[in-house]
DNA sequence: GGATGTGAAGTCGTTCACAGCT
DNA sequence: AGCTGTGAACGACTTCACATCC
């Protein structure tokens, strides 16, 4: 809306462009302080820098990706994260010779494919935050603890695996196949 | 579990491999049937079958794949679907030529990459049931409405846009950035 | 004895409706 | 006049604790 030159935003048109409910909007803004105009509405920019600050956008997001198979490899040249400051800046594998050249597009070079071994040592050099897993299953929890042991406190895992982490660390789960069976619930009882 | 040979398994197992609470798991279940034994748990294949029964899972559910870039083509040979009988058998572009010989490896033969004007000719030949949409953002909506004009029910959207369908249809969302905003935002509140 | 099945209590999030500002 | 901010009602899910039954 800020790129289209739009300048005031309502909480319905917001609720709207997410199928959702106004109240909810207005609700859930409310829990984090004031930033609309009664009688008005919301400023774009203004909301959208609040927003930002809110969900801690911010600053820059510097990720790795561990497991470069196929799924690892499209997340490394992922169009969207570039747009919303999320830099894949390291890729990690047993075997890196396998996929090379691989290119992180803001940065403008390649993200070099480097041996599992070295994710301590790079993570804090390249001060990583984030680490995404896209190994095989039976990988996952020990690419976990690696990442833990880096100070790499958030981890998006990809592996149909339940990873455990220290107090202080955070994983999300996206596992497909869960969503496909919710799919499935909801196909088989319309 | 069943293919380890464990026979028995209480709710309390179920719920630290979930890494949620004993009681939720006997609720859940509790709310479609009586499942279980008192004094000693549930059958591993018992349950196993029973839930399958309840999430719509006791047959082989058909997909396409529309949007052959990294990702799509990434999820075209994603090992984890084949466990479960997910099955994709049919896989479209703009660009069909750009991609061939990706092989859906159970049916052990490549699925070839049609052109998208194809959907809905394909999609009733091939009996297919739920579409995933890896595409650009700007066609996502397009590509939904050939998905319903081919009655293919449920839809899988990996592509950042709202995608509206008729009721009797079912979309699923999948927002990496969102993830990961869900992730910034936690860690930044430690 | 021991684990399920389930009312009841508790917690969380959503929705409503209107007072309060601009 | 219009839209936000918010207390209060509502609804849904989670957790608890125990009666129930193998």
């Amino acid at each position: 809306m800020e790129e289209r030159g739009e300048k005031m935003v309502s909480s319905a048109q917001l609720a709207s462009r997410c199928a959702i409910n106004a109240g909810t909007v207005r609700k859930d803004l409310s829990y984090f302080g004031k930033f609309g105009v009664r009688g008005v509405g919301y400023y774009v920019k203004d909301l959208l820098y609040d927003i930002k600050q809110i969900l801690g956008l911010s600053k820059e997001w510097r990720m790795a990706v561990i497991g470069i198979g196929n799924l690892g490899s499209s997340l490394l040249s992922y169009k969207d994260f570039l747009k919303q400051d999320y830099q894949i800046v390291a890729a990690f594998d047993i075997d890196p010779p396998k996929v090379i050249g691989r290119v992180s597009e803001k940065l403008g070079r390649p993200v070099e494919v480097l041996h599992i071994d070295r994710i301590k040592e790079v993570a804090k050099e390249r001060k990583i935050e984030m680490g995404i897993i896209t190994t095989p299953p039976s990988e996952a929890q020990n690419v976990a603890n690696m990442l833990v042991e880096a100070e790499v406190r958030g981890i998006l895992n990809f592996a149909p695996a339940q990873i455990t982490v220290p107090k202080g660390y955070v994983v999300k789960d996206v596992f497909f196949t869960t969503i496909l069976d919710n799919l499935a619930y909801l196909l088989s009882n319309i």
